[in-house]
Formats: C-alpha cells, sequence, structure tokens
DNA sequence: TGAATATAGATATCTAGACAACCTCATTTT
DNA sequence: AAAATGAGGTTGTCTAGATATCTATATTCA
C-alpha cells in the first residue's frame, strides 16, 4: 500500500471509521469486524490498524472486550470541554450573535497570584487584557488574562485588538502553542465592578473559573481569571477512567 | 526477555520511569535517552517501549518532539478532577474528618429529566439515594442519586447503607462497572431545603453540578444532581489537546 | 556575511508475523 | 442436571526489523 498524501495509514483509517459512525453505517453497540479482518480490508497490518482504532476509543466511541471484540460505545459523547479547541466552542444550535469586546490591554506588574501561576517572579511585567463576551448583546463573560511579558517581547499593546478574534494564533504566532492547561472552578457572588460590568445584582450566582494554560514542554503561557453569569453558562466535561 | 509476574514489560517499564519522574531522577525539563537506547536499556523492542511512554504522555508527564526527543514535562499535573477515581478524592493536606451520612433511601418513578438521563421511560422504577457529606461536621456537599432498577434488579434498599462507603464497589458487584461519565457544572443560589441542609441562608452560591455514569458499553448506570457549597468546594480539571 | 545544503540523530510510521490471555459456546464427563 | 473440557475466535502483548520525516547543527556555496 502507498500513501496517497502525506497522511499516516492509521489517520486515514481512523478517519474512515469515523465517518461509518456518523453516517451510523456502524450503529450503537455494533460490533466491528475483527482486527485481522479490517486490517485486511484496509490494506494495512493489524498493528497499524490498532493505532487508528485506539485514538477513536480514547475518544470513547469505540470499546474492546479482550478475546471479545470491539465495539460501538451506545453514547456517543458529545460537545466536551475537557478537550481544548480554543474557543470554537461551537454556536449553540440556537446560535445568537456572540461578540467579544476588548476592555483594556495593558503592562502591570505581577501579583503574587498571577506570578506563581505562570512561573514569573512577583514584580516582574505580564501582559493583562480584560475582555467582556456577550451572547445577543447580553453580558456574559469577563476575562482577566495575564501572559509572561518576556514570551511577547515584540508585542505592542495596539496589536492585541486585532488579535482579539484569535488569541491563540495569536500565541503560536509568537511561538508559543497552547498544548493543556489546568481549570479550576467555583461558585461566587457578583459583586463590585464584576456585578456591575455583567448587569448582574450583587449577589448574583457567578461561575468563576481559573485557567492556566501551557506549552507543550509545560512553560505556562496564559493564566485567566473568568467571570461567567450563573443563570447564562455551564460547563460541560468529560470524564474517563 | 521473560515476564516474571503477568505483568507486562511496557507497564513495568512505565511504572519504572514514573518512579524515575517521582524520585526526581528525571528532572523537569530532561530529556530522555532516545528509544533505541531506552528499548535496549530495558531489553524490549522499540514498540514495546514506546508502548509504555505513550501511557506517560498521555498523563501529561513526558511529551515527545518529532526529530528532537522525549522530555520531561515542566508542569506535573497534580489530582485531576477529569479523570474518575471513584471517590477517593485525595484527601487534603489539612485533612479533616469527611463523613457521608444516608438521608434517604427510595424506590421512586423516575421524572422526565432523569429517565432520559439513564435511559429509561418516564415513570419507571429508580433507586434513589440521598446523602450528605461532611467535613469537620460542616455540610459540605448534598448527592441526590438515581440508579436504574434494571441493573440493580435484586438490591434491597437496607443494601444501600452498608454500601455507602464505596458506591462504585457497590455496583461493579452487580455487574456495573463505571468507565466514564460527563458531568455538566454551573453555579447557582441556594434555596429552600438545599440552603437548609447545607446550612446557608438563602441565595448563597453554590456549585451545582449534573452527572451521568456509564458502563463500559456506554449504558447508563448513575445520574446525580450534586449541590456544593460554593465557599468550600471548587472542581480541578486538566485539559488536554 | 548570509543562504543553501548535507548530515546525523531522533521520533513517526509500518510490517508480517508470533504467542498469550481471554471469552463464548458446544461437547463431554461426572 | 451440573460441572469440566475443549475448540475456535478475538484482543493483548511483543519482536526485529524497515523506511519516512523531522530537527538541529555543521558545512559549503554564493
Amino acid at each position: 500500500m502507498d500513501r496517497i498524501d502525506g497522511i499516516p495509514h492509521y489517520v486515514r483509517i481512523r478517519e474512515e471509521i469515523r465517518e461509518n459512525l456518523l453516517s451510523e453505517k456502524l450503529k450503537k453497540g455494533d460490533r466491528l469486524p475483527s482486527e485481522e479482518e479490517l486490517a485486511a480490508f484496509y490494506g494495512v497490518s493489524r498493528m497499524t490498524l490498532r493505532q487508528g482504532i485506539n485514538d477513536l476509543i480514547d475518544e470513547g466511541l469505540l470499546y474492546r472486550r479482550h478475546g471479545v471484540g470491539t465495539f460501538v460505545s451506545k453514547n456517543h459523547l458529545m460537545r466536551d470541554h475537557s478537550r481544548l479547541n480554543g474557543f470554537n466552542q461551537q454556536p449553540e444550535p440556537s446560535s445568537d450573535e456572540i461578540t467579544e469586546e476588548l476592555l483594556s490591554a495593558s503592562i502591570v506588574q505581577a501579583k503574587a497570584h498571577v506570578a506563581k501561576a505562570l512561573g514569573i517572579e512577583e514584580g516582574d511585567e505580564s501582559i493583562r487584557i480584560i475582555t467582556l463576551r456577550c451572547i445577543d448583546g447580553e453580558p456574559i463573560t469577563i476575562h482577566d488574562i495575564y501572559l509572561p511579558r518576556v514570551l511577547f517581547k515584540n508585542v505592542k499593546l495596539g496589536d492585541i485588538d486585532a488579535a482579539m478574534s484569535n488569541l491563540w494564533e495569536f500565541y503560536s504566532t509568537h511561538g508559543n502553542v497552547i498544548k493543556n492547561g489546568i481549570q479550576r472552578l467555583e461558585a461566587r457572588q457578583a459583586e463590585g465592578e464584576i456585578a456591575e460590568q455583567l448587569k448582574l445584582e450583587s449577589g448574583a450566582p457567578i461561575l468563576y473559573k481559573e485557567r492556566t494554560l501551557y506549552a507543550e514542554d509545560g512553560t505556562p503561557i496564559e493564566f485567566l481569571y473568568c467571570y461567567n453569569r450563573g443563570d447564562m453558562y455551564s460547563v460541560t466535561i468529560r470524564l474517563q477512567r
């Protein structure tokens, strides 16, 4: 077998099987043909086939039973906030207009908490970006973002407005590719400026989030405080044993 | 090479490398020896070595750079709520006394929302378990759990009190092994009975959680409403690209 | 000097097998 | 009837290679 493009066989096979799942040629609960049969069908070795299948198992679309077979999972898990996709956040079915407004961009000295998260010294320079996201004109989310200045040396504050639409790509173009992160969620009450900006009564519920994003090697790239209107926002997480 | 126990080589190697990470023989940022060298060292083929390494990469402990090498991540991601561990929830350093009290166990007819989550018909029988978790006597969390009756046919309500300490094991013994799940988080306000039981003022922030747990094949095993005191509880999630 | 090019070494992909471990189910034995 | 056995099929683990692709560095060329 020769590869036509630069696409590895296991990727091609994985995507072909995924198509069969989406088009329901493979239905929930179905058993796939044996690995030997499938490998022969796709014209690859069994190890290569398994590499493709493994990806789909990691995604929860398939599962294996030793000595029995490979099956289609009964719960196709939908949108999954535990994977990073740089806020493509699929617009909900009732897709209203989502806007994002830059409230401020500045250079600040990192306070202790931020510095610790970004792995820099307290007082070191960081870029602070505050944004407001609205759905259909309703304010939903405030982001308070901090970047280590040292990773974005020749960035001017004026550049940020243009980069707003896709911050992650902006990071990439400066050599900082996001690979993973950690976030922590709490329930809080709206107060002061935050309440005002989200047009909430003081005391209204807020889904508060802290998030740190890292590059492949674990270098912190972004630290974020995030305030979400409790009545308009929820987070879905896939759990995996 | 012969395996001494039934332990596969790739598991043994994975754990040996993990030991070296924990003991910091391998430090953050270090490059591991090349795959060829490591395979020779451990006396296995390169494919087998890679299988072990892959697990550690999935855990975020290592990362690879094509053409360059395999490295130790700089951020050893700690406790990770996006993996399921059946509520061993490592007691925090300041480990206070955690107690769990059964408030009620009953057979109820599933309402629409619960029925949909459990994949049963509205009105079908389900087992409802309500518990209160306290830390140091302070009420923290209320769980409102629903199980499909059909999966726990010969269970008597009296059995549940004994099983409380480890519900997941209880599920297993009835042939229902938890493999994955989905949870959704919201910020809400405490009200009525919930506020009372958590000893909160009406209006206090609550971290509200809905969770469905599934078996390997996607069969829903448990559906849960969960109310956490906002000021005493947070959820940490690892994000993976 | 600066750009193109070789080169060495690393990971990525892939093969064509082998045997082990496990599950199911039919058959035989007790 | 119940338990043990065995056969056949499936996934799990593993090998000893091969070639491709990528990266960084050193070298050569303009």
